[in-house]
DNA sequence: GTGTGCATGTAAGGAGTTACATGATTGC
DNA sequence: GCAATCATGTAACTCCTTACATGCACAC
């Protein structure tokens, strides 16, 4: 059974990838990177510390498994690690969503600056979403898409709401940087 | 002058803050709790020791101005200031933006739950895009919209940005949901 | 007179990142 | 042979939050 700790977040992002067919930390690691890294970011060194730490409290067990020289722990979700990751998908405790974006808050005190110069900033946010779907499209998805016709869909569904939330951001800064662009004394 | 220092995204709130006419620090939590905080969370510990920093730089001045007996001090942002400002807010530094959610989370590892549960998950989910937006309509954009009619029009621009976005999330979670309902078998 | 808001700060701790350290395997 | 990738871990540090500590002013 193993001692009661606090999960958080991190404990249920790897109990997840484990559940998802992850075996090692840096499978995970390299899971998450074309995935969950647009909306919960990990890191290796988080990897390994948890991992333990989930063993300890028995929710994955870990077993050998080299590969030739090159030592290698391989994880698994137990039972009682199965019943903690149901748990907390069905919990209905709300953990407010913490975004933090420089550019939105350059864009907050744009008044500072000269009509010139908001153009610009407006255009490089816009630019910035309009790169940020297209990687999605290109990268993300096509590999969530994969995993869907194994029969796993939530993959491909957030990675398309992220796609999606992008574009829609786009387009909203596409109608602002048009306005402004009216906005300014012809020459 | 001042010794060149560091000065990160939330410095620059803070001199963003002291420009739109806040003067004391419990003055820029406050007006960031009704705006920034949405997309640049910041604590009132964080807000006295980056002012004194500040201060040491030379990029805000800072003068007595009691209330009565009760101790307060009046900042302003001096001239060194408001260049580091308007050189921030032109910098084409594009630091990646920090997204962290729990619920999305939730969604990426939703596969794991029975189809019943699934809908309760997608449900919260748009629910709480929906008390998001109607928060932001009600509680933020009229602040924004009394500093648009003083000739500060960003803050209002940010502020309807979040709530269209979070108005676009709710449409995308509702015909998932609506996706999911259909495929549920009928009883 | 009492609760709410104004006002300023410090201390301790938590969460997560970057950098460091090491070495094997595989594909070109 | 050499570079990229696989693989695991630790140490130091940064950033930020929560909790603590204090006390006045103002409206009801």
């Amino acid at each position: 059974m193993g001692r009661a700790l606090k999960l958080k977040p991190p404990s249920y992002l790897m109990l997840g990838m484990l559940r998802l067919g992850a075996r090692s930390g840096y499978a995970i690691k390299k899971a998450a990177d074309v995935s969950t890294r647009f909306f919960w970011p990990t890191s290796l060194a988080q990897v390994y510390p948890e991992l333990a730490r989930l063993e300890r409290a028995g929710l994955v067990t870990r077993r050998e498994d080299p590969h030739g020289a090159r030592a290698r722990s391989a994880y698994e979700i137990t039972a009682d690690g199965d019943a903690a990751l149901l748990a907390w998908l069905r919990s209905t405790r709300e953990e407010p969503l913490q975004f933090r974006d420089e550019g939105v808050l350059r864009l907050f005190f744009a008044d500072a600056l000269p009509g010139e110069d908001q153009l610009t900033l407006v255009r490089r946010l816009r630019e910035r979403a309009l790169s940020a779907e297209a990687q999605m499209r290109r990268e993300i998805i096509p590999l969530a898409e994969v995993l869907e016709q194994a029969g796993t869909r939530y993959p491909a569904v957030v990675a398309s709401l992220g796609a999606d939330a992008y574009a829609h951001a786009e387009k909203w800064l596409a109608r602002l940087e048009a306005r402004l662009d009216e906005e300014r004394p012809a020459r």
